[in-house]
DNA sequence: GTCTATACGGTGATAGAC
DNA sequence: GTCTATCACCGTATAGAC
């Protein structure tokens, strides 16, 4: 009996997703990589042939994350404005953690230099984002979900905290988020 | 008596600027912007020694066009409410060039991989961008311009169209940048 | 100013020993 | 599974001819 089957896959992933949330798709290579994780690049090219393969596994487990952290907001918190609170506060966590892009963020901005595989990735962790937001924002409002005003609101409030991230690095001062997401909120980009 | 004393220069910067707005900093290669412009690699490390010093020529130029861009708009558009229109139909037109980012947005998500001169330039464009914005919300509002709150607003604003180019991008579908603006302004994020 | 030639490290990827 | 060895290529950068 295996104790850990896929111990050494799962290291790999954890080390590209933080050099990719740090430099990119392209800035990923095989042999940071492996020197983070302590072996040879020979053997990530075992458990991950391609960089595509690499990198979209790694996005692919971002996603499924994500959708695991829906579901446990919406246990843990029935009220979509406290809801929509945690959402904000996870994303601020990912961005102070040594300053970091969302994983999603930074691939959607390097699209023209990403295989499809990984692309079909930065979709879908699009997709379920607004699918997301725009039930909670229906919940808050007491409107009907999914009409397309909702998903339009959705989709803004959620480029607005990835922007929101990005400009924060840009401009070298991590706390500057809490500044504009206090604003998203004050102006009523969300229900607080 | 010297005609275009420094058009390869500027075509230089030309094709590295779009090589970069699509693929950013680490996917520009001096090999790449030679074969743009039509001449051997040797000939860019001539007018451009180094990748950052040409990088950060590019960036220095962008916010330069940036700064006079401004200038036009408050000549021809002493209305901040037309102001603010004229500055969002020219991000989206950033954005319908062949779907890029903002040069800017793009080193901001690229941070820790970028040369510090880089680095320099971009927030340099943030503060110009953030700065006007601000500016303009003040006279729309009437307020006192430059106000703590002011500013923050204005970088929220600002924040959330960068946000809005890169998922656009990323959902690859640039006419969502529309739907997502159309938010922003009905919602209140800028005055309309 | 632009070229050819070249140096030299990084990079994705593979073959084959252990 | 991981290693060593190797590959062909790409990358920045420089020297020196024209």
């Amino acid at each position: 009996m295996t104790i850990a089957p896929a111990a050494t896959a799962s290291s790999i992933l954890d080390a590209a997703q933080q050099i990719m949330q740090a430099v990119g798709y392209n800035g990923l290579s095989f042999r940071d990589v492996a020197t983070a994780v302590g072996i040879k690049s020979a053997s990530v090219h075992y458990h991950f042939p391609t960089k595509g393969h690499l990198a979209a596994a790694v996005a692919r487990r971002y996603t499924d994350r994500l959708v695991a952290h829906f579901d446990a907001i919406d246990q843990k918190r029935p009220d979509p404005r406290a809801a929509l609170a945690a959402y904000v506060a996870t994303i601020r966590a990912t961005l102070e953690q040594d300053g970091k892009m969302c994983l999603c963020g930074m691939l959607a901005a390097e699209t023209d230099a990403v295989p499809p595989e990984v692309k079909a990735e930065v979709r879908r962790f699009i997709d379920l984002n607004v699918t997301w937001l725009a039930t909670m924002l229906g919940r808050a409002a007491g409107a009907p979900i999914d009409s397309d005003v909702m998903r339009d609101h959705a989709m803004a409030l959620f480029a607005a905290l990835e922007g929101a991230m990005m400009i924060a690095r840009g401009a070298g001062d991590v706390s500057r988020f809490d500044a504009m997401s206090t604003q998203f909120g004050r102006i009523g980009l969300w229900p607080q």
